[in-house]
RNA sequence: GGCCAGGUAGCUCAGUCGGUAGAGCAAGGGACUGAAAAUCCCUGUGUCGGCGGUUCGAUCCCGUCCCUGGCCA
């Protein structure tokens, strides 16, 4: 029998948390983030961290891993969180591995090739010409070196296009070539188990707005005051709240607008969101309405885990 | 009360020199392997304010009424 590790996913405003600090306390748990904007440190408020008090409560990894003006990516990311599982492993608890970002989950339990990473000049280069020559020239580039990922990929995909383009430059080799050496949870001996929290679009979207109403009052922008003064790198820059506050302080933008961009910007990502898990055949889905969701999926997991 | 400008997709607005209409945003669907809270793709029938008139044909012209905003009284 392989060891078990348990998965929570699904949109924003869930209720992914609350559920893994209960199951945690019962299960002999601890907490793996499985989120793209916790890791920074000062980010609290707007990615709506654990509060310190939760964090007592149950040992949580992987959030408050860097400084906002760095840059963080999915392979570090990876690296990380399986170092954390092993360690819990090791204390014989139960890894719960609690997130929204698609990919980041996607990178623990499916792997992620050992492809080139990221290489700051021949980025630049290309999107530069990109910028000259315009993203078709570049789609051409590719379609010759890399054919398949060409097919793959849209046409104004730049991000994509120029990620590929990396790949071959780098190493000679295809993107396709590379991911056959991907090695997911399961060759590691390890048995994921993944649940995803559903609830009815409607009551998402009321919950997503009333808690970014919360966080307002919370302190998010004496929040992003104080982290004005470090800066944002460039991946941090991306969470939702954050650009926007700071347009709101700089003048630029009234702070209603800035809460409905806040507002729309998460809907929408809720929404990628479930697409995103809404295909992973292998996640057992608990609708989650009323009062006492928590009990009910706490529950069903339970019964999921003894077989 | 008078004059002017408007009333077109959920919102902001284009447009049709008369042949029943389109963008952005929203909304919905989808893709996703080192920026992923990012990036990208697909989906647009709506009494063109109401009623009359002119016309083979009106959302577009004419009349009238209603509504909104501005200016003058």
């Amino acid at each position: 029998m392989s060891k078990k590790v348990l998965f929570l996913v699904g949109p924003t405003g869930s209720g992914k948390s609350k559920l893994a600090l209960f199951l945690a306390k019962r299960l002999r748990g601890e907490i793996i983030s499985c989120d793209s904007m916790q890791v920074y440190r000062g980010m609290d408020v707007g990615t709506a961290k654990p509060t310190p008090k939760e964090q007592r409560q149950i040992p949580h990894h992987l959030i408050n891993l860097i400084s906002p003006r760095a840059e963080y990516s999915v392979f570090k990311f990876r690296a990380q969180a399986l170092q954390a599982i092993k360690t819990i492993l090791a204390r014989k608890h139960l890894p719960i591995i609690v997130g929204g970002s698609g990919l980041y989950v996607k990178a623990i339990v499916d792997g992620i090739a050992p492809q080139p990473g990221k290489e700051r000049s021949v980025r630049e280069r290309l999107e530069k010409t990109a910028k000259k020559k315009g993203v078709s020239y570049l789609y051409r580039q590719l379609e010759a070196s890399d054919p398949e990922s060409a097919a793959k990929i849209h046409s104004n995909d730049l991000r994509r296009i120029i990620r590929a383009l990396e790949i071959f430059e780098l190493s000679r080799r295809t993107k396709t070539d590379w991911k056959q050496e991907t090695k997911g949870l399961e060759e590691m001996g390890v048995q994921p188990l993944m649940f995803g929290l559903l609830r009815k679009r409607e009551a998402l979207y009321r919950g997503i707005e009333a808690r970014i109403e919360a966080m307002f009052q919370a302190g998010w922008v004496r929040e992003v005051q104080r982290l004005k003064r470090i800066g944002f790198s460039k991946t941090a820059r991306a969470a939702i709240g954050y650009h926007e506050i700071l347009g709101y302080l700089a003048g630029t933008q009234t702070l209603e607008d800035a809460k409905s961009e806040i507002k729309k910007r998460t809907r929408h990502l809720a929404k990628r969101q479930m697409t995103w898990f809404g295909k992973d055949k292998r996640i057992h889905w608990i609708s989650v309405s009323g009062e006492n969701f928590i009990q009910h999926s706490a529950l069903v997991i339970r019964r999921h885990f003894r077989n």
